[in-house]
DNA sequence: TATAATCCCATGTCATACCATAGGTGGTAA
DNA sequence: TTACCACCTATGGTATGACATGGGATTATA
């Protein structure tokens, strides 16, 4: 198995085409995989992106996927249905939906978010707060750690 | 098994190329692979370094589902987002990314230190302040434990 | 027929794969 | 002991190719 991890930013041509990067394209196509499977994402101003075989894969699993507060096949409702399977031309590029442009408020430049299992496109600069935002409750959490243990001894 | 030990400070050029200490890389390849997976240290100025397998694990660990939880997004997002894969060139180096290089402040020679499990790459001189921090610290507390003693006694 | 979507080809830049060299290390034989 | 040789590691340079990106042609659609 080989995750996705690192962040790529990459062009939107005015045909809303923008490459997927090599090592990303690559992992897919290990799978034999011509194509990203794209969902608006539930979590934040981005798109999910996965191989078609995770979401195949989400729909046996979909009892487990409880989630306190929603019912399941509201949400399996709400991906599956807005999920599409976006095939890679020649130079690997994929042509975004332009509702999904909209959603995730890109402009000119995407930027592919490696998560493991999954990837995400983000705007580039809201991709750079939330990130910033992210590492700093990090080392916030961190220090509490530390002056924690000092507490202690 | 064998572990990254040691400490090895090897030049990084103009393409910002390093050779990757030859022990280390033995340890890798004895797992079958030809690449290092780096991500920029949470704890401090450097590089943290590793094999696949273990960011692979990583993945296979955190559960996979449709809307994840706040909590393993965000473990997610901090270290696979950032991490990247460095396969070796036939002379045993890697390409350090350029923000890698700027966050860890390394100019023009990079020092891997090995930590076990993982290892570390760092700007020498900043290696060489928080060792003898550590050392000095280490002593001092010795020092406190000795006069304690004497102070029972 | 006009407009949009998809496919195919073309290009420039940059990364990396490969080759070459140099310095260090250990081993062997004179 | 010393001189020589073989090997390994680190490092420098180069050239090929891959990748990202742009544009046009062809097909679908309204």
């Amino acid at each position: 198995m080989s995750a996705f991890i690192g962040t790529f930013i990459n062009k939107i041509d005015t045909k809303g085409r923008i490459s997927v990067p090599a090592g990303f394209r690559s992992i897919l196509q290990t799978k034999s995989l011509s194509s990203v499977t794209c969902y608006p994402s539930l979590t934040g101003p981005c798109i999910e992106g996965c191989g078609l075989d995770r979401i195949e894969a989400m729909v046996e699993r979909l009892p487990d996927q409880l989630v306190p507060g929603i019912e399941e096949d509201q949400i399996a409702h709400l991906i599956f249905s807005s999920a599409r399977d976006l095939p890679f031309d020649t130079g690997g590029r994929i042509v975004l939906p332009s509702d999904f442009i909209k959603r995730a408020e890109i402009i000119d430049y995407g930027a592919f978010v490696g998560k493991g299992r999954t990837f995400q496109i983000w705007n580039p600069s809201a991709l750079a707060k939330i990130q910033s935002d992210m590492f700093e409750k990090a080392m916030s959490e961190r220090m509490k750690m530390i002056s924690d243990q000092k507490e202690e001894s």
